[in-house]
DNA sequence: GTGCTGTCTAGACGTTCATCTAATCACGAA
DNA sequence: TTCGTGATTAGATGAACGTCTAGACAGCAC
């Protein structure tokens, strides 16, 4: 279960602040950036990564107003962008969250001159 | 034309890595980073943003395939999502990034411990 | 004024996406 | 093995999206 048909992303971690993207690398940014572009799957990104450890799908799901299969959709969506993993444990799926994949957008959004929000 | 309907973005930089978020703090966000999700849109972005100055539409469009009204509406979604802004000047329009934007995205996606890509 | 160029808006069309129900798979217990 | 529970997969449906063409608008030059 936990293969990942991942998006390549050939490159790395060079801001957009700084260079342009070639569209090779704006396709493989904008499939990852897809997979937060809904309100349930960031909501559920959000679980999975700020829990310190392993989530249990179980105790995902009642968090939300959608069906179990949806929030296994939404799931299998932040899996194959590479963004979370999960393990089959007895009768329970656990996730947990890929950092380096966070970071990677986090510094392809990074702005060298600290802006004042 | 730089009257923006700006995404109410209700709180501010606390990383999903630390707090999940509530579904009005995911909406918000998943708005954001749907204007992202697009190659094309991603690519506007990298361009504009890279840009040390304003960029002119008449020197963005002749990098896409796509005809010059899909270039307008992506620029459009764009403004709407707060990325960019822009103003006439003459003959010709020119757009420019909203760093704050990314730097909240990046912020968003931050995880403290500096993973090792 | 008229004409030309650059950009945006309006509307239509085909594709993609989010969601559901029903069915299937994986596992543990009796 | 059979049953029950947790999670995923399959297929269908309605909404949202990306793209186009045609038209409208803004500004410059003549």
């Amino acid at each position: 279960m936990s293969k990942q048909e991942l998006v390549v992303l050939t490159t790395c971690c060079t801001p957009i602040s700084e260079a342009a993207l070639d569209p090779g690398q704006a396709a493989d940014g904008a499939a990852v950036f897809k997979a937060l572009a809904d309100p349930i799957r960031l909501r559920l990104m959000s679980i999975i990564a700020s829990a310190g450890d392993e989530v249990c799908v179980c105790d995902i799901t009642p968090n939300f107003d959608v069906s179990g299969p949806t929030i296994s959709h939404h799931l299998k969506v932040l899996r194959e962008a590479g963004l979370v993993d999960c393990e089959r444990r007895g009768t329970w799926v656990y996730y947990w969250p890929i950092p380096e994949r966070l970071t990677w957008l986090s510094n392809l959004l990074s702005v060298p001159t600290p802006a004042t929000v």
